[in-house]
DNA sequence: GCCAACGTTGGC
DNA sequence: GCCAACGTTGGC
């Protein structure tokens, strides 16, 4: 199973509100980017994925999985782009800073720390682990 | 098809 | 609020 990381500013979109959509999630829209596009194509049913804060906070807060595959974003007028669907599974005890990741030596390759912009990235099995064993997860 | 100019994102 | 990094657009 692949695990992911996926961005949102508290202040759109924060992770109160993805607590409160409950079991039955939200789709996750607005993505622009083709790379982005691609790694949402690429979940499967029950993965999960880090829910990030970015702008305020820049922390990992909880854990999202996939409930529902790609499929066209509405509010794309191109038809090019799309989303998927998310519910929240839990937070994290602790939350993880991008500070704390960039002090990790074991984090540093990371796309967060060396690709800020991407709002949809893949995590390894390794990073998965250390980041849920800080978070207290 | 190249590349300069521009817009957006997001850390600081 | 600034600015670096990146993606996209559009002229040639």
């Amino acid at each position: 199973m692949a695990h992911w990381l996926i961005k949102s500013e508290p202040n759109k979109w924060s992770w109160v509100n993805q607590v409160e959509a409950g079991e039955k999630g939200t789709f996750w829209n607005g993505v622009r980017n083709h790379t982005a596009k691609q790694y949402l194509m690429a979940m499967k049913l029950g993965e999960q994925a880090f829910f990030y804060h970015s702008n305020e906070g820049k922390e990992i807060v909880g854990i999202v999985e996939v409930i529902k595959l790609f499929y066209p974003d509405p509010s794309d007028a191109t038809g090019k782009f799309g989303m998927v669907d998310f519910r929240a599974v839990k937070p994290l005890k602790k939350p993880v800073s991008l500070v704390a990741i960039k002090a990790d030596p074991r984090l540093k390759d990371m796309i967060l720390v060396n690709n800020s912009r991407l709002s949809v990235q893949p995590v390894t099995d390794a990073e998965w682990k250390i980041i849920c064993k800080e978070g207290g997860v």
